[in-house]
RNA sequence: GGGCGCGUAGCUCAGUUGGUUAGAGUGCUGCCUUCACACGGCAGAGGUCGCUGGUUCGAAUCCAGCCGCGCCCACCA
């Protein structure tokens, strides 16, 4: 083995080495334990995101495999409607041409090459990350078996009466000329202005404070185009005598009523309201309540359309709104004008500010859909991890609103639905089907409708279309439902619900049993990882390392926005003055282990990721040393085991218990804290230092060479099983090296049985041994440290005091605390001997010395003997205080009130030695 | 406006059902290039657990209020 740990040595090989081995396929007939990937964007990169969750993902699944269950992690990909279909339009952009340039047909084939060429890139990204999917059965949200179960799911809940097509306010993308739903709506505050404007009163009517005009406020000035009413609240006295009369709308010149409706807030700017019902949600439904007249005057591209007056025509909406204010002002009908911070939509692909607007939609009539899928994670079919995440799941649950899903786009599933010149809609699986089931001859001309399906009405179907459905597949008995779905809480409603109602409703199970949300992966400043920002990493980069130049270029290329370039450039020079080493995928597989406490999202720190890459090298370096202690010797006949040996085990026992319970309820840090500090500091700092006595005396039984030896590979073998899920490249590389000496001759890890810990036996006896072994070093060590003694300069210890146990202990433990001490010898003085001048350690009531002949300064061991009295003194006011108190005596219990007296008779026993002590040295 | 989460060592985070001296990684200080590992070893320093009050024999932990940060949902022109 190399010196040190090198990732890229191992970790290609290994992964081509599993694939073809088929190693990622489920195999055997244990209990069948399924987790579908969420999808990736076909033509997308990995990033920190995808990463975060196939860690967890993978380890979940390598745990399974390894404990003998039927596992299948089933990969596929998402098309991606949208933001594929404006990336290849960005490209077509980028040749001067639009995608209406080159037609429909075109465009979807040149949509279908770019996922040939680059559709490839994330399935190699997920090979890097080590990630076990099933590759044979990948699929596609539009290969040909996945589409006919989206089709089949539109017709069939068509036919319900579940999916229907209306002309309704949508919200509306006038960049990409596309309906959205409410989801892909993202509202951000914005600074604005409140135009107030003067609508003159007709008929001679006047306010109650004697002006002819009312006063209404909008933020948005070029909708007044299509008022057709001003509203005030009912009980508003101001107005109440204005209600039922006319005003006329300036620049238009139409009529319109004045009404009353509740909607209006009489406190909030004058009390008056333009009502424009094409154009705003509330508006409509004013409009709608008083039978209003709809005056869109919007053209799809939010360019204003001829409803408009005839100066306006064509204007773009915000060069319209500048001109209906100048000219509203140009004729004194502008009344004044205030800042004004307002919520303003946008669209989540575009940011486009988002336009209502009424056009034909299909919609999903979501309700019946929504009433079992709530129920499902009431009773618990469906649990959230963590559990908070239901109310969230809940509270959209239950105001759910009807789904638009048609989007005026080319590149996804087109709607099955095809008009006659009459404008009938006929729904079918296809042409022929519906010609022949609505009777249609060959000569009637049917269209079919041109809108695809939004992309998350396909994926809604993931855990049971991947496996088969709507036939009635092997794969969908056995793996369906699924076992947990992993994902970010930016999904619950885009998907995770959405999968939960369709499945019930196509299925009648649930997806999944388990739904474990993780949090999103943040910069070191906790801001979110963007490409705007430029302050994104790429797992690569931290697997592979980068150079600084290299960073710098990723990040400030293809920016929307060239001008922040520079200040990316800088920022990212301050953050990576040396780029990023190379860490390899084990790290940083374990890293985001160690960091995924529940639900909180994760702030990605290279310090933790550097101390994973050399907990790395540490595990690899303990392996080199106990095959160089092992590869040679004989290790069958007799073994006998050392008190080490059994606390070991002991250990092992416990690290396996802990870690177990930890996977099982999703808590990767804590496993990954655990299978740290036992392989750091049970195995290495003590176990493997106590093996050295034994292994380098020539003198050493043979039997318990062979028991120490044995003990090193079966504890270090059982360890590599352990860590396989989050660290699974070093485990296989180390462990194909370390289980042929324990006779197994079996080709991989990933198969192998996930080590239990009724395996190892816990053993309190050698636990509270090694515990007092570690006592007494330690003392020894800290005298040593503090008194500045060279570390290869030898002490001689005296033990004086203690109990039988203590000398039992010693006796047994003598070459083990000389060697990792650092001791000549190991002395025994009477109880009532003067000790030479020394330095003390308290281990209980032993008193561990080390002579100070010269060695030891005085004023050095002064200071810690100080520092030592100053701690137990402090302990013994605060027991003794504990105890003076009658209600601790008299209502703790028992047990407790019992152990705080013991540990205050300890430190007192202990103060005073420590106190005598100080006094002797002067 | 409603809901949720967070605030513990310089930094990133653990801390089960209230009960040893509140822990880890990283960083920091001192010593050590000893035969697994300097991506290392040994020793050490470092915290009023956001604030205030309450419950309790006992609170980082439970309750209330407040302060600060973040997220989600919501139709106020």
């Amino acid at each position: 083995m190399e010196h040190s740990f090198d990732p890229h040595s191992i970790e290609q090989p290994l992964y081509e080495e599993w694939e073809t081995a088929n190693y990622f396929a489920p195999r055997g007939d244990g209990p069948a334990y399924c987790i579908v990937i969420p999808p990736p964007n076909v033509t997308g990169s990995l990033h920190m995101g995808h990463a975060f969750q196939h860690t967890l993902m993978d380890a979940l699944i390598r745990y399974h495999r390894m404990k003998g269950d039927r596992t299948l992690w089933q990969m596929g990909t998402d098309h991606a409607g949208i933001a594929t279909q404006m990336l290849v339009e960005r490209q077509l952009n980028a040749e001067g041409k639009t995608r209406y340039d080159i037609g429909r047909e075109a465009f979807v084939e040149r949509v279908w090459q770019w996922k040939a060429t680059s559709g490839d890139n994330i399935t190699r990204q997920l090979r890097r990350m080590g990630s076990s999917l099933d590759w044979s059965r990948e699929r596609f949200t539009m290969d040909e078996g996945f589409s006919r179960a989206v089709l089949e799911v539109f017709v069939r809940l068509y036919d319900e009466g579940l999916i229907y097509r209306g002309q309704r306010l949508v919200n509306w993308d006038p960049e990409l000329k596309t309906a959205i739903s409410d989801l892909e709506v993202e509202n951000s505050e914005e600074q604005g202005k409140l135009w107030h404007f003067r609508y003159p009163l007709l008929d001679g009517a006047t306010t109650a404070d004697g002006h002819d005009y009312l006063v209404v406020a909008t933020t948005r000035p070029e909708t007044m185009l299509g008022d057709t009413a001003v509203a005030v609240h009912p009980d508003d006295e101001r107005y109440q005598g204005l209600i039922g009369k006319r005003v006329r709308l300036p620049l238009v010149g139409r009529e319109i009523p004045v009404i009353a409706d509740d909607y209006v807030d009489p406190a909030f700017g004058t009390g008056c309201v333009k009502i424009t019902p094409a154009h705003d949600f509330n508006d409509h439904e004013v409009g709608t309540r008083h039978d209003l007249p709809l005056v869109n005057v919007f053209a799809e591209d939010a360019t204003l359309n001829d409803n408009a007056p005839e100066p306006y025509r064509g204007l773009d909406r915000f060069d319209a709104r500048k001109r209906v204010v100048a000219d509203m002002e140009a004729q004194g009908l502008l009344d004044k004008v205030e800042d004004h911070k307002l919520m303003v939509p946008r669209g989540d692909r575009s940011g486009a500010v988002i336009e209502p607007l009424l056009t034909a939609q299909w919609f999903v009539d979501i309700e019946p859909l929504a009433k079992p899928a709530i129920a499902a994670v009431e009773n618990g079919d469906v649990e959230f991890v963590p559990k908070q995440y239901e109310n969230v799941y809940f509270s959209w649950m239950r105001n759910i609103q009807d789904w638009c899903i048609s989007r005026q786009q080319w590149w996804g599933h087109q709607i099955p639905a095809w008009y006659d010149d009459a404008g009938n809609v006929y729904v079918g699986r296809s042409e022929a089907e519906v010609r022949e089931k609505h009777d249609l001859g060959e000569s009637a001309a049917l269209t079919r409708d041109p809108d695809v399906l939004e992309t998350w009405f396909s994926s809604a179907l993931w855990t049971f279309a991947t496996l088969g459905w709507p036939e009635e597949t092997p794969e969908l008995e056995l793996y369906h439902p699924t076992d947990v779905l992993v994902t970010g809480h930016d999904i619950i409603f885009f998907w995770v619900a959405r999968m939960i109602m369709m499945t019930l409703k196509f299925t009648g199970e649930v997806p999944f049993r388990k739904v474990y949300i993780h949090g999103l992966v943040r910069d070191a400043e906790g801001q979110k990882m963007s490409k705007t920002k430029g302050n994104g990493l790429d797992p690569l980069d931290l697997i592979d390392g980068v150079t600084l130049d290299e960073l710098v270029r990723k990040r400030t290329e293809n920016l929307t926005q060239p001008q922040m370039a520079p200040r990316i450039e800088k920022q990212t020079r301050k953050d990576f003055p040396e780029g990023i080493p190379s860490y390899g995928t084990d790290a940083l597989r374990f890293t985001f282990c160690a960091l995924a406490t529940t639900g909180r999202d994760v702030r990605f720190d290279l310090n933790r990721i550097e101390g994973y890459r050399n907990f790395c090298n540490k595990l690899w370096n303990a392996a080199r040393f106990v095959l160089m202690n092992c590869r040679e010797a004989e290790l069958d006949g007799e073994a006998r085991f050392t008190l080490a040996d059994r606390w070991i085990l002991s250990r092992t026992h416990h690290l396996l218990a802990v870690s177990e319970r930890a996977i099982d309820t999703y808590r990767f840090d804590l496993y990954a804290a655990e299978l740290y500090d036992f392989a750091w500091h049970e195995y290495c700092d003590w176990y493997l230092e106590l093996t050295k006595p034994l292994l380098w005396n020539e003198d050493t039984d043979p039997a318990l060479l062979r028991g120490t030896r044995r003990t090193l590979l079966t504890v270090l073998e059982a360890l590599l099983r352990a860590a396989h899920p989050v660290m699974p490249f070093i485990t296989e590389a180390v462990w194909r090296e370390v289980a042929p000496l324990l006779g197994n001759g079996r080709p991989t890890i990933m198969l192998e049985p996930y080590p239990k810990a009724a395996e190892f036996a816990a053993d309190r006896e050698a636990d509270a041994a090694i515990e007092w072994l570690k006592g007494v070093v330690l003392g020894v060590r800290n005298i040593r440290g503090e008194a500045g003694i060279k570390p290869r300069q030898t002490v001689d210890v005296l033990l004086q005091g203690g109990t039988a146990r203590d000398r039992e202990l010693a006796a047994a433990t003598e070459e083990l605390v000389k060697r990792l001490a650092t001791a000549e010898t190991i002395g025994w003085l009477e109880a009532d001997a003067a000790p030479p001048a020394n330095a003390l350690a308290l281990v209980g009531d032993l008193k561990v010395m080390v002579p100070l002949a010269g060695l030891i300064d005085l004023d050095a061991e002064r200071a810690r003997l100080e520092k030592e009295i100053a701690r137990k003194e402090k302990e013994v006011q605060r027991l003794g205080g504990k105890l003076a108190n009658a209600g601790f005596v008299s209502k703790a219990p028992p047990a407790v009130v019992e152990t705080e007296r013991q540990k205050l008779r300890d430190a007192e026993s202990a103060l005073a030695t420590l106190r005598q002590q100080l006094a002797s040295i002067g």
